[in-house]
RNA sequence: GUGAGUGUGGCGCAAUUGGUUAGCGCACCAGAUUGUGAUUCUGGGGGUCGUGGGUUCAAGUCCCAUCACUCACCCCA
């Protein structure tokens, strides 16, 4: 085996796989164009301060997992860890707060996280996601979370569940940080992490999964009765709209995300796979975000999907329909350079009409070129011999059924379409 | 960053208490079928057993280190 391999916790994306993940990506297209939401395409590097600014310098990503570098020029350079943080920027930048608001977008590609790899998580993964900017409505909210389960609907995925929960507004939230101080400073026994958490960051330890530290949690004060009456009033109509599209859902007052842009709605998706990883997408409103990264006071929401979770997801469910990509035509010669100069020649007046062909490229004997049509799942071999091409005709064998045509040399693309159609109905 | 498991031809596996030319299936190539595939039969190529060190008369098999993969913790998509 060779020494070059892929980095750590990246992969090859190879045939027959690679197919799918290409429909998977149309499909998600297709939801997309029909919500209404337009590809937004961010470096995939960027200057390291956005995402310390924009995620948080105590969040892990930005503590332990990016993939960080000084180019040339000696500036700072991080791969992107997450999608919002590089959309608001843009979003910044182009002064896109002076256009037609919402601006809806939607993204596809890689992300970066150095971390250990395991099932469902890796070194460059991939999300798709969309953001709303410049529309602090709950409907924007309500929107948002309905086309991500539009997604899983669309995939046929059904094992999963959606947690939900407000966590308030810089205006609101250290209120009840401190009732959760108070609550929290004369107990004893939460884990070396939520130690330094309760000082540093203390809604994180509402999500702490150690035993110890749930059993204390279990009846801490509530961020949701905490809130203000406008993040109140904005999570419940948020409900209301949800269940308009009879949409269920699992208010979670523990759940607070990992990032620090979040204010009032947050979600995640939870499916019930074996696998530890078994959050496939997750998000919520970011009021604070675009002051935070120097632009004007915008508010926005979005969530991202991890594209590896929800294929390890559909295989589990086995919901997952391979692509199959067959050849319409294989060309097959017998003889000498002058018959393959007439295959070389079909070829590409079949591929001129759109029909998929190929030949067989390595001038193998025509056992072989066989061997490669049915290995390419060729729905028909043309074949050309030296008595064909003396009598300006061609053999078209159905590789089904093992009949065989003679046609006249320019018949064959007409000859061709006119199956497919057949076929079709 | 922490812990556990695994590492043999392209893929999936096997090799008795360390014992002599490391096997099998699939795949690949060729022939049977000198103008034709997916079946069948026959034959063939391909492995310094992850890498480096050590123990031993002898190591795929034991020990150490290292790398990679897998799974879990942490956290996230």
């Amino acid at each position: 085996m060779s020494e070059l391999r892929a980095p750590r916790g990246t992969k090859d994306l190879l045939p027959p796989e690679s197919q799918i993940w290409a429909s998977i990506e149309g499909m998600l297209r297709e939801i997309y164009k029909i919500y209404n939401y337009k590809e937004i395409r961010t470096p995939i590097f960027e200057d390291t301060a956005l995402f310390i600014r924009g995620v948080g310098d105590t969040t892990d990503i930005v503590e332990k997992e990016m993939y960080t570098f000084n180019d040339k020029g000696g500036r700072s350079i991080t791969l992107r860890p997450e999608g919002t943080a590089s959309v608001v920027r843009s979003y910044i930048e182009h002064k896109l707060y002076g256009a037609s608001q919402p601006l809806k977008f939607f993204y596809i590609g890689p992300m970066f996280r150095y971390e250990r790899p395991q099932a469902g998580r890796y070194r460059q993964h991939h999300q798709t996601g969309i953001e709303v900017l410049g529309g602090d409505s709950p409907l924007i909210d309500a929107e948002v979370i309905s086309l991500g389960l539009e997604i899983l609907k669309n995939f046929k995925l059904t094992n999963w569940r959606l947690h939900l929960n407000s966590v308030g507004f810089p205006e609101c939230r250290p209120a009840y940080t401190e009732k959760l101080i108070t609550y929290l400073s004369d107990k004893s026994g939460l884990c070396e992490d939520c130690q330094k958490r309760y000082r540093r960051n203390p809604l994180r330890t509402l999500d702490c999964k150690s035993a110890t530290c749930k059993e204390i949690i279990k009846d801490a004060p509530l961020l949701t009765n905490s809130l203000c009456i406008e993040c109140h009033d904005h999570f419940q109509k948020l409900q209301e709209y949800l269940k308009i599209y009879g949409i269920s859902y699992e208010l979670d007052p523990f759940l607070v995300r990992g990032l620090d842009y979040y204010t009032r709605t947050a979600f995640e998706i939870k499916t019930k796979s074996s696998g530890s990883q078994n959050q496939i997408f997750g998000g919520g409103r970011y009021n604070g975000l675009a002051e935070q990264l120097g632009g004007p006071k915008s508010p926005g929401i979005g969530f991202g999907l991890g594209l590896e979770r929800l294929f390890l997801a559909l295989q589990e469910e086995n919901s997952l329909e391979i692509p199959l990509a067959p050849l319409d035509v294989f060309v097959v010669t017998i003889g000498g350079d002058e018959v393959v100069a007439k295959g070389w020649e079909i070829l590409y007046k079949l591929r001129e009409a759109n029909i998929s062909a190929d030949m067989d490229l390595l001038l193998r004997a025509p056992k072989g070129q066989m061997k490669a049509a049915g290995r390419n799942q060729a729905k028909y071999t043309v074949i050309i011999g030296e008595d064909e091409l003396r009598a300006n005709k061609l053999l078209l064998r159905d590789m089904d059924s093992g009949e065989e045509y003679t046609l006249d040399n320019n018949e064959i693309v007409k000859f061709v379409e006119e199956l497919e159609r057949g076929q079709e109905q």
